[in-house]
This record gives C-alpha cells, sequence and structure tokens, in this order.
DNA sequence: ACCTTGGTACGAGAGATGTCAAACTACGAT
DNA sequence: ATCGTAGTTTGACATCTCTCGTACCAAGGT
C-alpha cells in the first residue's frame, strides 16, 4: 500500500466554518454525549473506540450519539480495521469558539 | 407600601444547586434563545422586558423561550406592573460553570 | 368604566429526539 | 471456511420541542 493509503479513512464531518454554534451546543446538551465528550477529553490525543466507553445505552444508540457529536462538528470518526475511532475536534473548536469547549468540560467535571 | 412589597415579584426559578449543565447547554442551543442571551448581555444590567427583543416569533412562543431558560437557571424573571423584566443570571452562572457563559457568548458573536 | 398593552393558558400539530430490538455488514483471527 | 467482534441499518415507539391561534387575565392609563 502508498503512503496515501495510510491516510484513515474518515468519515464525513462538517468543515470548520460549517459548524454551527447551536448545533454544537445541542450536541452537548445530552448526558450520554457529554459524557462521551468528557471521556475522549480525559484521554488525550488517545483515540478510543466506540465500545470503550461503558455507556448506559444499546450499540444502536451509540452509533446514534456518536454521529450526532459528528455532524456537528464536534468529534471526528474514522475507520481502523473493525473498529472506529474516535477524537475530539480540540483545534477546530478552539479556532472557531475559544474558550467554549474547555468551559464546558470543566463544567461538567464539576456537575 | 412598605420596604418588603418593593421587593420584585421574581418567577419560580432553580436555586444555583439545581442548575444542570445539560439543562443549561440545552436551554442555550436554540437560535432564538441563544438570541435573547445575547440581547440581555449586551444591555448589562439594564432589565429588558420580554417583547423588546424583535423575536421571529409570536408571544405564545416567546413566553415558551423564557420560562426554557428561567426554568434552566439562565434568567431570572420578575413581573413589573404590566410587563415582565429578564435578567441573566451572570453571578449564578459565572460561580457554578466558570467561563462558560462569557465562551458562549464570544462565540456566539463570532456565528 | 373602558380600552390598550403585555403576557399566560390551552390545545393542537408537525417534526425532532432518544431509545430499543432484530437483522445485517465488514473485518480479523483461528 | 467459520466464527467472533465492532458497528450499522431499519423500523418502531414514546416523548419532547417548537410553533401557532385563540381565548384569556391583569395592570395601568384615559
Amino acid at each position: 500500500m502508498t503512503a496515501t493509503d495510510e491516510a484513515p479513512a474518515a468519515l464525513p464531518e462538517p468543515a470548520p466554518d460549517e459548524i454551527r454554534l447551536a448545533a454544537v451546543l445541542h450536541a452537548l446538551a445530552d448526558p450520554v454525549r457529554l459524557r462521551i465528550v468528557t471521556t475522549l477529553a480525559a484521554a488525550r490525543g488517545t483515540e478510543q473506540n466506540c465500545l470503550a466507553f461503558d455507556l448506559p445505552v444499546t450499540k444502536a444508540t451509540q452509533t446514534h450519539h456518536f454521529r450526532v457529536l459528528r455532524e456537528a462538528g464536534v468529534i471526528r470518526q474514522h475507520r481502523r480495521g473493525t473498529s472506529k475511532m474516535n477524537q475530539l475536534r480540540t483545534d477546530d473548536l478552539d479556532a472557531l469558539f475559544p474558550g467554549l469547549l474547555d468551559a464546558v468540560l470543566r463544567a461538567a467535571a464539576r456537575d
């Protein structure tokens, strides 16, 4: 395989200028998704596969929540083998909405 | 009238320890309510009556949105004469979730 | 007393959301 | 080839949300 093939198969996500504040806030306004985001933030940089979160919902519901987060621009997902890896889009969010993600994460920690 | 009568008739609102992050984020995750909040923030301290916002929805819908914000703990409302005055609960929110409101307001300004 | 103004209450409807079960796909290991 | 693991898809369901129109109430001004 060539070098270009090593690029992870990223799933469709909004470009930075397509990320809407209301959509981001909506994505974060759910306990399950908030937990996903705080878990991802705690494992800074380290990618996590979807089932590594021990969420109190079924697989189908998890798929739903991960998609909401990705389509809002909060996380990035790409396939690796049979798993799907997740990371926070920290850089994009910080550039667009400085301080927002940090404030939410700190707030969630105290919640 | 006595001094105690001058206390504004505040409408029911959650105590600070009853304010939930998910509820606040959900309250902010709506374009109409985001506009209410930014308008209130722009008129710092100055109270605004409900119909002074020029919102693109009917009175009934406005009542709904103001209630969502109040029940989430984002705004405080009290009657004055025939009007109802609104203010941001800046102090409570800053104490609970430091930086969150500011980050959202700055984000909304750039949105 | 009347009317105007600012706001609420009550349905009601269209659509979004969170959840699940069950069947399915895709990849990797054995 | 078979099996297990990880995740998706579909369809369904209950609930919530945003919106409206209409009727209503309450406080002030004339």
